[in-house]
DNA sequence: CTGAAAGCGCTTACAG
DNA sequence: CTGAAAGCGCTTACAG
């Protein structure tokens, strides 16, 4: 008796299957009494209703798939934390999935929970085009794009952060401290949309800020080698101030720095994008542009239960970062 | 046509319901022409079979309910990843929850998952008793417990750690680096069995290896403040050598420490339970007992399904923690 | 106000 | 080898 169905609440009730489907739902006239016993019988027998049976009639099934490409990485944490955490309140439930940035995982939860008939779908885009992100496009089930888009799919909205505010105002601050030269480490940009984003707009800024040629930019591959001598490079040059678009090369970083014996904030000045628990936690503080990433977890996933409600449709939105000075920054020499 | 129904590939095929489902489930004999022409019509209309409607008559979802105190804690998103990644290798679908130490949170989602027809459930569980999870167990599902059970539910297995074999090094290590006397800071063990094991093992073990009147132990709760107080009255006791049973007093001690301009590793050395990737990067790196967690999360998750298939009932299994010594533990002065 | 019936998308004996 | 029918747990017109 693993489940109890209505018509054990039926029989106990001593009433017929429909009449306890409308009791439940509120449907049609039904005397007091009979509301009573059914109240009654659902107690006693702890019945839940079998949504997937209720779905096969409706259509909805209260479920959404949700895709990042790894939790263990504190932004998308956060992301996720905030996604589950306002679709459960709207009554839904949320399967979770990590595509671990291989476009062939990702495809193959995307199949899983399109099987399962959720409602849709927010998720964390990996690499430009893929079958199943097609599917699941054609299918036209409300989906929502967060924190970065793929290329070759139309018409799904984004909610992504907007780069400028944040750069803007950490150039700025790097500047204020008395810096002629700016370096830029943008991650593993290639496939990266956002990451692309974000390098463009710190070209842009940077170089009306400190002039074109006080200004490099890196890019990094995933390894930890390719980091390093990015840092070597920029270090050559004269440059004392660095802001990373991509968090875990920051992290990276500073642990180099610190091994070799560098002091961050007086010898090397860095801003990382992201606000991790981490970069509060290390000495000194690291400043950092945000990007709200509660903020863009929450807007994802009330723009998706907008598109399911039919309320509208592809209505991209943009969180704005903002920058958070810490020590990191410290005065140039 | 948000889905394609086995109804439409019939169609498409040109035969009846049936033989579809049977050549698609390889079930009685069908002609190779007919094979054949179903999975053209399934390739051409991208079919995926409705696993609610197989789930009807199978009883069986394909679909777990995983319940941790919260992802944005990086431990437990280490053991979500490793139990999402276990369970979707066997081929189910994980629905994520949080319920940030809450039981009426707990009690929501599972009532929630319940009505979604999930075959069973891994649990991170939230104090002692629960409405749900009493339900949950009398449905006799398949239920595991991960990392710390519930007093008063009965019969559920549990995978977690045995603090003892990390402890004891730690320990061994602290009074090899010339330390008399060593404090334990429990955290809030109110309502948490494994955070209570631990401190007993401490007890114990640090009676033996370094005399009951040379152990210090204190609790915490979950605020800020009592964390500061319990470190300063282990201070005053002359203690200079402290583990941390709970990661996140840990941090917070790091960090009121260099606040006040103490150095860890030299002024006071520092063991803490969990190996969190902020305990390797930051300097120094902090000494730690891990519990092996993915480890853990991997086992829960095997665990839970031999208990699907059948193959074992309320087989608890404990994982061993390791010590990791590292430049947190200094020499004693 | 209540019940019998049809149907959601599948699978599985049961005939043929 | 293949099709018609029943049934999984629900809901919703349709009668009464």
């Amino acid at each position: 008796m693993a489940y109890v169905t209505i018509r054990d609440v039926a029989q106990r009730a001593g009433i017929s299957v429909s009449t306890v489907s409308r009791a439940l739902n509120g449907r049609g006239r039904i005397s007091p009494e009979t509301k009573k016993s059914v109240e009654r019988a659902v107690e006693e027998l702890n019945y839940i209703p079998d949504s997937r049976a209720q779905a096969m009639r409706s259509s909805k099934t209260k479920t959404v798939g949700l895709l990042v490409p790894d939790i263990r990485n504190g932004y998308f944490a956060d992301l996720a934390y905030a996604i589950q955490d306002t679709l459960f309140k709207a009554g839904y439930c949320t399967f979770i999935g990590t595509s671990s940035e291989s476009v062939s995982l990702q495809d193959s939860f995307i199949t899983s929970i399109l099987s399962q008939h959720i409602d849709g779908a927010i998720i964390v885009p990996q690499g430009e085009y893929s079958d199943a992100l097609h599917l699941l496009n054609t299918r036209k089930l409300p989906v929502v794009f967060v924190d970065r888009t793929a290329q070759g799919v139309e018409g799904v909205p984004l909610v992504d952060s907007d780069p400028m505010p944040g750069i803007r105002e950490a150039l700025n601050d790097i500047k204020d401290h008395g810096f002629a030269k700016v370096g830029y480490v943008s991650g593993p940009i290639l496939d990266s949309p956002s990451l692309q984003g974000r390098e463009y707009a710190f070209r842009d800024l940077a170089a009306r800020i400190f002039g074109e040629e006080h200004v490099f930019v890196e890019s990094t591959s995933f390894n930890q080698a390719s980091c390093a001598s990015v840092l070597k490079r920029m270090r050559q040059s004269g440059v004392d101030a660095l802001i990373f678009g991509y968090s875990p090369d920051a992290i990276r970083a500073i642990s180099l720095l610190t091994y070799a014996g560098e002091q961050v904030g007086k010898d090397v000045s860095i801003v990382s994008f992201d606000d991790l628990e981490i970069f509060r936690l290390i000495s000194p503080q690291i400043s950092v542009i945000s990007q709200q990433v509660q903020e863009i977890g929450r807007r994802g996933a009330e723009l998706f239960l907008d598109m399911v409600d039919g309320k509208r449709q592809s209505q991209s939105q943009r969180v704005e970062t903002i920058y958070i000075p810490r020590a990191s920054v410290g005065q140039a020499r």
